[in-house]
Order: structure tokens, then sequence, then C-alpha cells
DNA sequence: CACCGTACTATACACTGTACGTTATGGATG
DNA sequence: CATCCATAACGTACAGTGTATAGTACGGTG
């Protein structure tokens, strides 16, 4: 009687269904106990794969990461810094989780190294030297990594009728006195909120304040 | 027999003595019955006051909000919104748990409505058009929220010994070969983590890149 | 003094991650 | 083929969590 079939499981297959899970019901509703139901199986049974929770979240970090795509070569620096940070954007609005796994964890593991290697790469060809070129991976990333957990929030609440009516009521509440220019901008404040457009404006600022120091 | 003795609560008492809390343990670990415990109080004592967990956050950010300076007057703009995204980086490290409380929650409250209108009117004065300044506004506090959510976060993990040595390790089990420009710039990477010079390094970029649109 | 709204308590439920000890199975070995 | 053992998966248990529900006793008001 195969009252206990084994090799049922694997690394991959849970990282998958956790992936699933994730994208499911966020990334914070997430549970062990979530995936192991969903494999049929009791939720000591991951133990045998990840030594924690955390372990399994960096394990679906990693198995996100390694969805990018390669940096363009032969193009502009520019661009290729563009198309490095709007890949990473794009990834995470296509696995809204990974915004949080990225901001809750520290980064770890040979995907997210060829991240950065990519976008290093792409600055030290550029004729920055190292400090700078380090400074601007890290201005690049932080900001890839705010602007975007800020666009993946607000479209999330827009989504919740209850978390958005509370959000218009108290936008409304505001006293034209208090807060003249809030009340104001409040129509293009509520279309800034995200989108390729807001994205840009705020990448390109970045980069025309590169282009200043340029070395070459 | 003044079993159970009443108006011993406050919202005002609860919000500090959860935000006491949340510094010392951090704003994940942060729970009600901590809380409750350390006012003496059963857990269900702070429902008469908040509705949920969540609203007792939005008033701990509330709060913590309400201690931004003002913006100062009479100075160039650029100086202005320089004074604005290094005050609330200041307060974020100052109260780390903010960092998660602005990321994990939407924006709302009386305190962050005054935020905004400090950092609205000054780029309004300077001559930017409406959707350029609230482009311009989402732009600086994501990369303020990003740069220094990710500094904490580098500064806690160096706290943590074992994270640490993980990370190092991590690291230096990097092939040269396949990541050649993240082992050389290494050092760099590692001193580009956090610190004034790093986030004035990328307020710097995004201002300069601002004043070449500049209206006037 | 009687009354009632309310500040607080007690109990309970459905969860969570995970430490510990047990069982049974599939592949390697004699 | 028979045996053995490392290990995959199990079950149980514990210390937590947020919060729904119901009950209790106090302080100000009639």
């Amino acid at each position: 009687m195969a009252r206990t079939p084994r090799n049922t499981l694997s690394p991959e297959l849970i990282v998958r269904t956790a992936l699933e899970l994730m994208e499911a019901k966020g990334a914070d509703a997430f549970s062990l106990r979530g995936v192991a139901a969903e494999l049929g199986v009791g939720p000591m049974a991951l133990y045998t794969y990840f030594r924690s929770k955390d372990d399994l979240y960096d394990a679906v970090r990693n198995h996100l990461m390694a969805l990018l795509p390669a940096v363009p070569s032969n193009a502009p620096w520019p661009d290729q810094v563009r198309a490095v940070c709007r890949s990473l954007r794009l990834l995470m609005l296509q696995h809204p989780c990974l915004a949080q796994l990225l901001a809750s964890r520290p980064l770890s593991g040979h995907e997210t190294a060829r991240v950065a290697e990519g976008l290093l790469g792409v600055l030290r060809n550029a004729g920055f030297d190292p400090e700078t070129a380090a400074r601007t991976h890290t201005t690049l990333f932080t900001y890839v990594l705010g602007a975007t957990s800020w666009e993946i929030q607000m479209a999330a609440e827009r989504r919740d009728p209850e978390a958005w009516r509370r959000l218009r009521m108290t936008m409304e509440s505001l006293s034209a006195r208090e807060f003249p220019t809030v009340v104001e901008l409040a129509p293009e404040l509520a279309r800034t909120t995200g989108g390729d457009e807001q994205f840009d404006y705020g990448l390109d600022l970045l980069l025309a304040g590169l282009q200043v120091r340029t070395p070459s």
C-alpha cells in the first residue's frame, strides 16, 4: 500500500507552486501550509528542501530574476541603462510579489549577481570610474525598486474597493485652505501614481543628470 | 476594589507605546498583544481605539510624519527640494520602522498631506506646470523611499552576524570569470550601500536632470 | 439611587512557522 | 533475492498571531 509515495517533490516544483500561490494571493498572504496543501503534502515535507520560509523566498526570487533578459549590446549606453531598468520594472509588474521579495530580503543568489553584472558592465564600458559606476548602479536600482513598488502598491489599492473609497474620502476631506497645492493638483497626482510615462520621467531625470558628468 | 480601572488608555498613549515596541523589535516583529502587554491590558482593549492593526499602523505613521520640519523658505528651490528629501531620509533613519510603514500601507492622513503640500508648493513656486510638479513629486518621493529603505535594509543586514556572514560567502563564491565587473567592483559596491554621500549622489542626479528643464 | 453607555476582560477560533519524534519506502548492498 | 539504512514524508505539538463575540464592572448622567 503506497501510503507515503516518495520523490513526489522537488525544489523546482515547490518553487513553482509557491510562485503561483504568491501571485494569486500576494506575498504576504502566502504560507508554507498553503503551498504544502496545494502539493497534497504535509507542511513539514517542505523542510526537506528548504531550511525555512525565508529560504524558500530567496529561491522564488532567484527563479524570477532568471527571467530577466540580457542587456542589449551594440546600443548607446543610455539606451542600455534604460533597457535594464525597464525590464526589471516590467518583471516586477508581471510578478507583483517580486517587489516584496526584493524589498524584504537581502540580495543574494546567482541570478541577482547576473543582473548587477549587466548594469555595472554597461556603466564601466561607458567610461565611468569604479566608484561612480557603483554609486550609479545603486541609485538606479533603488529608484526602480522604489518607483515600481509604489506603482504596484497604488494599483493594488485601486483594485480594492474599500481601500479606494477611503482614499478618496480622505483626499476630499483635505482642507483647501490648509493644503491648497495638494487639492489643486489632486487630478495630476492621481494620474502620476504609475504608468510607463511616470517611470520614464524619473528615469530620464536620472539619465539627464548622468549625461552631464559623462566621462567621454 | 478597582478591578478594572478605566480611562487608563488613550490613542496617544497606545501610539507611543506601539512606536517604542516597533523601534525596539522592528515593525515586523511588532504585535498587538505585545503593546497590550506593555500597557498591562488585554489585547482586545486596543480595539476600543483602533479598528484593526493596520489602523494602528496608520496612526503611528501619521505620528512620525508630524515630526518632519517645515520647508525652509527664502532659499533657492533646489535647496528647498534637497532639504525636504534629506529630512524625510533622516526621519526614516531615526525611525527605521517608518520605511516599512510607508511601503506597506497606502498614503493617507493629515500629516502625510502636509509633507506633500510642502514639496508640491516648492515645485509650483519654482514655475513647474501642474503635471511636471506632480510627476517630480512622485519621482522624488519614490526615490527617497527606495534609496532609504535599501539603506536601512543593508544596515540591518550588517548588524546581523549570521546574515552578514552568508552575504560575504555568496559574494566571495561568485566566479570572477562569470561576473568580472561585480567581483572587480565589490569594494565600491559595499561602500555605496548607504550613507549621506550615496543618497546625495542620486538626489543630485535627479536635481541636475530637473534643472535642465527649469521653466524660468 | 437607578440607569446606561462604554472601557475593558475573557474566551475562543482559525491561522501561522517550525521543533521534535516516527514511519515506511526505494535504492544500494550482501 | 533478502537485508539494511538513509531519508522523504508524516503526525503531533507549541508558542505565537489578529480578531470575532460575549460578558462585566465602572463612571457620569437622569
